[in-house]
DNA sequence: GTGAAAGCGCTAACAT
DNA sequence: ATGTTAGCGCTTTCAC
């Protein structure tokens, strides 16, 4: 890789030249400007990245981090590519960390982005009271929320309103006629989970239906969990007649026990899923979901993000997009 | 952020020792090293992972780039989280980038890639003959395909036989008593469109049948395509009793056209895809499916380029991974 | 066993 | 309009 020293000398001029038709642009003479375009194409010089990041935190380096709890998710790879969309716009890199719902792995990726000298982080941070997260972005480093804020901590976040999207959910299962209604939660350290508990609490109450705690089952998020808690409700002395499941995962978790026991959606057991895939209708049975817009999610954080990086003062904004009940047949 | 400078005053050092102890660790004084250790822990210092890059090409900065076509699709998300896997285990950290089908995107993300002075590269080219990374590499810098190679260019790859896939999938409908078999493939420049292409067509001459171009039809990877080509498909004169689909996105997109004609499956038409996905078993009806080892294609990856990475003289090396096929219940 | 100093590729004063 | 130079944080000779 040829240098800006390389091309200085090739177009006979010094560096700070080279620099000034690379950046600002102003105040060099045409003629001297052709001749280093045209060292540079001869060279097929690309300036340095890491010099440059190195060099100033002052100037943007155009790299940025994110960071999310699982890349299996299809709900966090639609989020990562509408981060991916406005990124690509703004000639930004991405450094892509996924931490597997796992918080020591997330804090060693914390200190890696960090070591990388980074512009600005989109993070959906495994708990609202990561401390080192709350440091980074105290220390001044442009961040963003998604899917979950930090506690006691002033941050740009945009999320979906949670609460709402479950009660849409239960409420719809309740006016199907469902009376014993599960729900199958995330992890409990997660806000959205809490929310959503709220919401399906909320719409019990509303219907004047009772809450039985043995129908709520926190787990780790993943496929597993859905699998596995869905299969403790049906073996409940009295099973639930529809369960309300917490993510994309533990949906198709759940799908598989209660195919698995040869039971009928839903005829034997309603399933109505927190975010919608849009494969869903080729489902068996096609699924009633809550549609997040994820990707308008990563989109909306991404610009956020940039926003924030040529303004760290402006105040933080939380944006909370708007959820939709999807009917299908599964209910 | 505490700089080697600011630790080395503190512990009243010079860097050269800091350096020392951060790294060969030989030839230190016990008591120094403890002193410089309580200094970093003191002031919470972090090497810089970008001054660290730009000082020696010599010295692994710890940096891998992965370049795949499409995020969307369940494979390279695998496949990505089997790089990532081995990654996370040596300190690297991924500089992802997802270009969506698009060479001009592909070509602006290798030029960024390049310019962070990445340490290697894993990717999924468009193109066989992409002459910027064919540059790349014989410019020295360490790269591992994955599912598809370059031509005329010696580089480690990792793939599957997907000649053998799409012959066990065609091979399979024959028996099952099909007559008239189509195959939706993605891009025709992806080779392992084509691979799967010539498996097809050995399937149907090994058994005896004719080969009807009108069933072959090429698209561009994703999911819109699978809908579309499938619908032309149906409407021909003399629509296929079965069809074999040449990716995850492709067989979505076809089971949603399928479904939205109201045709029963395997009643009507039978549908074979490339590429399983746990969930599979949750679809309508459960998929029979080709099923590549997507973790292990990116974990075999990941060892391939760190072992090349510090080794860079060794002879490629090309794996190919075993396929097999899942039979549920679409055929 | 430790320090001084050069230099990786770049930007940004400051000079001219 | 252009050049000189210091310095970003680190590694690495070469001295001592």
């Amino acid at each position: 890789m040829a240098s800006m020293n390389e091309v200085a000398k090739k177009a006979g001029v010094s560096v700070a030249t080279v620099s000034r038709v690379l950046n600002n642009s102003t105040n060099v003479n045409d003629e001297t400007r052709a001749r280093i375009l045209k060292a540079i194409k001869a060279l097929n010089y690309q300036p340095s990245r890491v010099a440059k990041r190195l060099r100033s935190k002052s100037v943007s380096s155009n790299l940025l981090g994110v960071l999310i709890p699982d890349i299996e998710n299809p709900f966090y790879v639609d989020v990562l590519r509408g981060i991916e969309d406005v990124a690509y716009n703004h000639n930004y890199a991405i450094i892509m960390c996924n931490f597997g719902q796992d918080e020591k792995k997330e804090k060693l990726y914390l200190e890696i982005l960090q070591s990388e000298s980074i512009d600005g982080l989109i993070a959906a941070p495994a708990s609202e009271d990561d401390l080192q997260l709350k440091k980074m972005v105290s220390d001044g480093l442009p961040v963003v929320c998604v899917d979950r804020g930090l506690s006691n901590t002033e941050v740009d976040l945009v999320l979906v309103n949670n609460e709402r999207g479950a009660y849409l959910a239960v409420d719809h299962l309740i006016k199907r006629g469902y009376k014993r209604i599960a729900y199958i939660a995330g992890m409990q350290s997660i806000p959205s989970s809490r929310y959503r508990e709220m919401g399906y609490k909320k719409a019990l109450e509303d219907n004047g239906m009772t809450f039985d705690e043995t129908l709520v089952r926190f787990g780790n998020s993943k496929h597993q969990s859905g699998v596995e808690l869905c299969r403790e409700l049906l073996s409940l002395p009295e099973p639930p007649d529809a369960v309300f499941t917490g993510n994309n995962l533990i949906t198709l978790g759940a799908l598989e026990t209660i195919h698995s026991q040869g039971l009928k959606i839903p005829g034997d057991i309603a399933i109505v899923g927190f975010d919608d895939m849009y494969w869903a209708s080729s489902l068996n049975p096609p699924l009633t979901a809550v549609r997040q817009p994820a990707i308008e999610i990563g989109r909306r954080a991404g610009e956020l993000l940039i926003q924030r990086i040529s303004d760290t003062k402006r105040a933080p904004i939380q944006m909370m997009l708007n959820v939709e009940l999807i009917e299908r047949s599964s209910t």
